[in-house]
DNA sequence: GTGACCGATGTAAACGGTTACATCAACGAC
DNA sequence: GTCGTTGATGTAACCGTTTACATCGGTCAC
């Protein structure tokens, strides 16, 4: 296809080292016959083969990105995040997305290692128990973790707080006067920063004197919002007033879900998101969440894996702040007062049958 | 870091090319060999440089990815459409983003042929007029364009028919009774596909006998939506009953711009959008739209850009169908004052039944 | 004039695979 | 016994770079 190096060294008649030395800026060369190099390099397009710069140099300038997926705008985010950095420092990005198949990470990984990346950024399933980090570290590859809940390994991870985050989720709750909690959840195996969430959560609670709060699991994959969320409110009296969502995506769902049962969000069910994706301000009613920085998480996180290629070692977990932001879809308790007890459910135009 | 063939081969007392062989299922090995060199190579933990198979192959099983933006949800959609297709195929996907910035395009695929990708699946901003592609074509590079408007120049596209979904919504609009369309569209220069479905859009407006639309132009990149918006109803007696916007994203803030203005969606104006991103069936109200099978394009164009790669020649649009999927954001005009509701000026082209 | 030094450039050996071709043993046909 | 064939394996060139080291004028101090 292209011209090679040889070509080039060739056609301005000199040697291959002249050519390399001219392009990469290593040596002197002086100044006629960099002139005729760079002629006949822009004669024939010659554009160096990285395959062979990589081959040779044991470095690839690339970074391997694994993610549960791209559907989500949180990891979409920090996928940017991590693109805009990387480019501003010279790398290139290769990913993957798992799709929340956890047995698939060990071999998307190998993919990228097969590749010889320089390093990766990933969010894995359980940081805590992970058979590819685990051999990652046995062969020492560089990398760094998003998302997933730092553990006693003192494995490299950029993260918010997850278990603060549902403790004061738990209180944003209880400061509105509600009593009776619950929390949806992705499937907790699949992710250990749902669990830290929820830990965080039902502590909370806990410290408030509240119930326990119910937490329902969903296969968030492919979710039926609907058949999902049914169960919490078959038992009317009991049923919760306010509920956390583990990431925003299934908090919309839910919403929709509720209106469907007849619910009112806010007026019957608080809901509560997680993660702070964009469109979330934009509904209506706006969705109350605890944010995270994404597009800032993933630029640390490149940041930090630069850094580990360059030499340095930093501290195994980089904790950011979260912001837990207030939204239409989160009010006030409604007033436990025997009336409003009694019609609790307003159906939907939907004549019954 | 890793063991080489070299060092298999050794452990295993044969040669390279044996070793080669086995890994790749190229040529015959006898039973006792393969055994001995699969336990060197389990022992060792080899994994063969795909860097060095790339170099002596010339091939690297990589496909390079460009769209304006990962933090759009219909591309994200595309991406892990051809992530998909790509993973079963076994190819490995490089990707970049140019946040609209159209004079990045060059350098991005630059970067992506560097690293001898042996294809791309690109979104550009005008595949009219586009340097990047006169290049591949130059170059003979095979790349398939997802999302943009098919051109004389007769480039290989997967796509929807824009025209005709513009045209389609503004035959929606008047048959809700709407008399005064307006379209909000990112910046028209910066993409190939708005322009096409305004131009659909202002067709179909004067086929059904309505005033040429307003076009307004924002950009939508750090996009206010309030300030862009405004200027549509400054005066409310001519203002627009109905808005077409250019994308799902942008229809969204402009429905939250028009409630901080004081006007209800869809009782003072209808929205509509285009993509049919998932969390619009979500919002209230839901949002109308033309929906693209942006999973589905992505799939194709991969199928297709491979089938290129494996020698086929191809047509050079595939046109996918759109869906104009109706939602709440959508409804009949507001009833304007009997007069007028007595003189239907339009009809249809169907005859009255 | 000689030797040290220097800057510009060339030579050739890696890097880690693939693969055309060579080799070699075993076997059967004659 | 010779020859041809076949299957298993080895040898070494090659892919496109980088780079340590060699080479070669030229300049300068003495």
């Amino acid at each position: 296809m292209g011209a090679t190096i040889r070509d080039v060294a060739q056609a301005a008649g000199v040697s291959v080292a002249t050519v390399s030395r001219l392009v990469n800026g290593t040596g002197r060369v002086r100044d006629d016959t960099a002139r005729r190099v760079q002629t006949a390099i822009d004669r024939l397009g010659f554009r160096p083969n990285a395959i062979g710069r990589n081959l040779s140099t044991a470095r690839t300038r690339t970074l391997g990105v694994v993610i549960p997926s791209l559907s989500n705008p949180v990891f979409a985010d920090a996928v940017a995040g991590i693109n805009a950095e990387a480019k501003a420092q010279g790398y290139t990005l290769m990913f993957m997305a798992t799709d929340y198949v956890r047995t698939d990470e060990q071999a998307l990984v190998g993919t990228l290692l097969a590749y010889q990346v320089d390093g990766l950024i990933l969010t894995v399933a359980d940081a805590a128990d992970s058979p590819v980090l685990d051999a990652l570290d046995r062969d020492d590859v560089p990398y760094v973790l998003i998302y997933n809940q730092p553990t006693a390994r003192n494995r490299p991870t950029v993260t918010v707080d997850n278990v603060t985050a549902g403790r004061e989720v738990a209180d944003f709750f209880a400061d509105l006067g509600h009593e009776r909690l619950a929390m949806v959840s992705g499937t907790l195996t699949a992710s250990d920063r749902a669990r830290a969430r929820r830990d965080g959560f039902v502590a909370g609670a806990e410290a408030r004197g509240l119930a326990a709060p119910r937490v329902l699991e969903v296969d968030f994959v492919d979710l039926d919002a609907d058949a999902a969320v049914a169960p919490l409110f078959a038992d009317r009296t009991g049923a919760p007033t306010a509920l956390f969502c583990s990431n925003d995506l299934l908090a919309i769902s839910v919403i929709g879900a509720l209106g469907r049962l007849g619910l009112g969000v806010p007026a019957d069910v608080s809901v509560i998101g997680f993660d702070g994706i964009a469109v979330g301000a934009q509904l209506h009613p706006t969705l109350a969440t605890v944010a995270q920085p994404s597009r800032e998480m993933g630029r640390v996180a490149t940041t930090r894996l630069l850094a580990r290629l360059a030499g340095e070692t930093a501290a195994p977990a980089t904790v950011l702040p979260h912001t837990l932001r207030p939204g239409e879809s989160a009010g006030p308790a409604a007033k436990p007062c025997p009336a409003d007890l009694q019609v609790p459910f307003h159906h939907n135009g939907r004549s019954p049958s």
